[in-house]
DNA sequence: GCCATGCTTCGGATAAATATGAAGCATGCT
DNA sequence: AGCATGCTTCATATTTATCCGAAGCATGGC
């Protein structure tokens, strides 16, 4: 007798409420689209549910008992904790939610930082809430932690070209050769290849490993991996190295710098944007990917 | 693609909870007590209605998507509503609710109140919300109201017995035929019947019309509901009359009422607890009923 | 490459919910 | 009394939900 409640079957509760708002059983068959039969049969079942009468019914009309009015008022609060939870549930299906970690290489022109900027503040205004965390660090860093999953999405040069990493170009920097004013070519107006290689170059252990260089030094007693570094041996007067020219741009303004043969002995580093291949991207991951894409395709 | 959320299947939330609570599909079909493949079936199912993924499975190892903890937090939010709905639904099986409308005759003894205030007191001490409400008033009156359901009980003596109505002994009042001091009566020991026909009696339209009544006055110019009234005539000293004794018994003993011939002339007066026969009475009031049973039970 | 694990998918059996309509019953109304 | 109405009950049909097991597939670990 006492109530199997445990299931808790909304279609009978719903039924309830339909027949109270119609004012009887046989009102409610047209509502509800079934027979007058099948209505008592399920208001009988709810009843033994719950262990007592929730409504008199008969020719001298139809009244809810005071525990039906109870239950009813409960019921009409359960509905709305299940239109909350359906809300809830409902809302979510198109939000971008979790976490997105990038990480952006060093050193970057402003230009490509603006980029970023822009797909970044193009993702905020999608329908979502999204944790984003920044991280600039070395090219291989930024490898490691991929292939870690600490990482989402990479911005940088990546020479090694991982298999289980997807590179996408997003953009080109500028490579050239520098030297400083102090240093004997500085007055030089076309260094041969000889003078080249008589110079001691900086060493760039990671980023500027590539074949694409023109220039290899010879010899080399200055080692960097950062920029930064490669910058302050230049602008001693010691050394000779690759910088990009937007790093180089202010110091070559102020006469300090000057590229050793522009055309010749620059080259163009290409710039991706790269994930794991095998993780499978997040939704959110997936719109910011398109937010970047389009923010740089329109620098191109 | 868009969720067909309207039904809300809590079976398959609870599965879902159970199986991130597990830790996995196959971790939880213990838990469940059903195979894994039906398992499988399920969450389908949920994310299908849902429009998402709710978990990511597989070899790898199982784990929540950002909106698949959402959804979890949301679901135990919803479960906790339920099981309010339940508790409240559940407590409501065996409390008393609704109202009780009680009538009580005009006049009534001490020790009947007490009587009624004792069966109130045991009603109290129940599971119950009942909202009481008391009235006097005169026997028609109370009878009138309990056929027009404005009242569920009355306490009263009912002379009609009215067959739609359903009465049960409760106590029985002792009357007696009563002269004041200033009546000429009051002297008389052992008043003869010519004596009685002589006097003048106060008329009682309606309580104590009954062929129960050893003397029908056979002259009246006084005429009262109620037996204050009755009183007031019979302390003038101009007319006799029938009184209750526990409303004589005060006079009397300060010398200014005399029962005339105690034993022959008095009768007794068979009070009822009448309640209509066709309305199905509420659980509150057959408990009320049975508390007033008892309390007068006590009383004999 | 191979196995083991864990999930998915499928067909098909079984159980359960749901509905129907006829018959019955109680009751208000004329 | 007789009728109409509204609910109940029953036997029964039909739809739906639930589940299992076999086969398939993907993937991590050896």
């Amino acid at each position: 007798m006492l109530s199997q409640l445990r299931d808790l079957d909304l279609q009978l509760l719903r039924l309830f409420v339909c027949v109270v708002e119609c004012g009887g059983f046989s009102a409610a068959q047209g509502e509800l689209g079934i027979g007058q039969s099948t209505i008592s049969t399920q208001m009988a079942k709810l009843e033994t549910r719950l262990g007592y009468r929730l409504c008199e019914r008969g020719k001298a009309g139809f009244r809810l008992t005071p525990k039906g009015e109870q239950v009813l008022a409960a019921t009409r609060r359960l509905f709305a904790a299940i239109e909350q939870f359906k809300g809830e549930a409902q809302g979510m299906a198109d939000k971008l939610l979790g976490e997105l970690r990038i990480g952006l290489s060093e050193a970057l022109d402003a230009q490509v930082l603006e980029r970023v900027a822009a797909a970044i503040g193009r993702f905020r205004q999608r329908n979502q809430a999204v944790q984003i965390e920044l991280l600039s660090a070395m090219p291989a860093e930024l490898e490691r932690r991929l292939l870690q999953d600490q990482l989402h999405l990479a911005i940088g040069y990546f020479a090694g070209q991982q298999h289980t990493l997807d590179y996408h170009p997003l953009f080109s920097e500028q490579q050239r050769l520098y030297c400083a004013k102090a240093h004997p070519l500085f007055d030089v107006a076309q260094p041969s290849q000889a003078q080249l290689d008589a110079c001691d170059g900086v060493l760039h252990p990671y980023r500027f490993i590539s074949a694409a260089e023109p220039f290899q030094p010879t010899s080399s007693s200055a080692r960097s991996e950062q920029v930064e570094g490669c910058l302050s041996f230049i602008l001693s007067g010691a050394h000779i190295g690759y910088l990009p020219r937007h790093i180089a741009a202010p110091w070559q303004a102020r006469g300090l710098l000057k590229a050793l043969g522009p055309e010749e002995l620059g080259f163009t580093v290409q710039f991706h944007l790269a994930q794991h291949r095998g993780r499978a991207p997040s939704e959110a991951q997936l719109a910011l990917l398109a937010d970047l894409h389009t923010a740089f395709a329109s620098a191109s």
